[in-house]
DNA sequence: GTTTATTTTTAGATTTGTCTAAATTATGAA
DNA sequence: TTCATAATTTAGACAAATCTAAAAATAAAC
């Protein structure tokens, strides 16, 4: 139905749009997807051809029904391929993004709606992303970054926004997890690091850069 | 690595140099990806560029050792993911060679190694094919086809030679799956037809075409 | 052993996705 | 408001994979 590449530009631009509010500019997603602004300018035109999205010259984008459709049934699948690889195969969290990347791609709804059920139907991923249903709706939660925690307040990890391969094996390296507890017991003014407790024993010091990619669910 | 399209000309050059002995032609290959000889001259020049394929012009090709290694992992890899669609997501046989078309086409050494665990290092595929191991060595085995086997003469379904969907249907309404028990009970001379019993209870007539697509090992 | 017929390759085009360089439009600072 | 800067689009080109039509090489028939 579509090829690759215009699905990883519906992505992309659904990402985009997910925090940016306003519509979507040629030059950022030029940079998500590392090409030109040419290639982008090139492609809008043939995406609004197919209706995928709505587009005005110098005007940037936003997706139509369907291109919101398509990008959510794609955002599904690689996450569901994502708790394959970690639940089944037993791949580390920092090792399924890129597979996943290409996995998303296969086209079978039939595929799908089976990996679900053998999954048991998951709500979130490995990086605690929600999944969205067949339908395209996501799950919210209550989440904070633990950069919004106050001195000795507690929080759980329920998710990561970076996923990359570096940000998710110092994750590892300090044993930090989806699951993982951990207290403010620090804030450092001069450079606005923190100090952490994590699951009552070991103390960390982190970059408030580290702290404003953990999204935790606060405790009393 | 390899784009789709040259990993899919390997496969079948592979394929076809399997069932006829010598050199593979252009018209051939032409015929299994349905398209012209004209494309398929253009992807033999790149295919030898790469170092995939030995050519001479007019001589038809023969796949080298890189080209024989990519052939087997390919083929490694579709029959496994045909395994996981089967034991593991439930598909029918018919239903899984086009999924794993898509399938074998993704790119992690690392991910077939585990999904090989995962299933269990599988020998056979779904259809009784050998599944080559990491180093594309396909394990043997000891068949003939219905058509070999002589009245009164007993063999139980180990494979089948067309993976197409209407043929894996037909065999299905007739209950006829991997395992399957058969004794040659009569051989039409006017048609060359067999009836068989199957599993010691149903009778069936089937054609000379549909017996010849049907692997057994004979028992005694 | 010529002469057909078949097979295979080349020529010239097309589509997709990309590029660099240049032109155009929009924006924001003075 | 005008001018400089930034964002975006257009122009022209290229590689990959395909096509049809035509030419060339090989194989088969007589
Ligand atoms: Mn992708
Ligand atoms: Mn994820
Ligand atoms: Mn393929
Ligand atoms: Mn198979």
């Amino acid at each position: 139905m579509y090829t690759f590449a215009e699905e990883n530009y519906i992505k992309a631009i659904f990402k985009i749009a997910e925090r940016e509010q306003n519509s979507v500019g040629t030059n950022a997603i030029a940079k998500v997807m590392s090409t030109s602004a040419a290639s982008v300018s090139d492609m809008l035109r043939k995406l609004s051809d197919k209706g995928l999205i709505h587009y005005e010259k110098y005007k940037g984008v936003t997706l139509t029904h369907d291109g919101s459709r398509l990008a959510t049934q794609l955002i599904r699948k690689h996450r569901l391929w994502e708790v394959f690889l970690v639940d089944k195969l037993k791949f580390r969290w920092d090792q399924v993004h890129d597979i996943a990347e290409e996995l998303e791609h296969i086209n079978s709804d039939e595929l799908i709606r089976r990996l679900d059920v053998f999954l048991g139907s998951p709500k979130f991923d490995p990086h605690g992303d929600p999944i969205p249903n067949a339908q395209g709706k996501f799950t919210l939660r209550n989440q904070v970054t633990l950069t919004d925690l106050q001195l000795e307040q507690q929080g759980v990890l329920v998710g990561v926004k970076e996923h990359t391969t570096p940000f998710l094996e110092y994750l590892n390296e300090l044993k930090i997890g989806l699951g993982t507890h951990m207290k403010i017991i620090k804030i450092n003014a001069f450079d606005e690091s923190i100090t952490i407790i994590i699951n009552q024993s070991q103390k960390h010091n982190i970059s408030k850069k580290t702290a404003a990619n953990l999204q935790v669910k606060v405790v009393k």
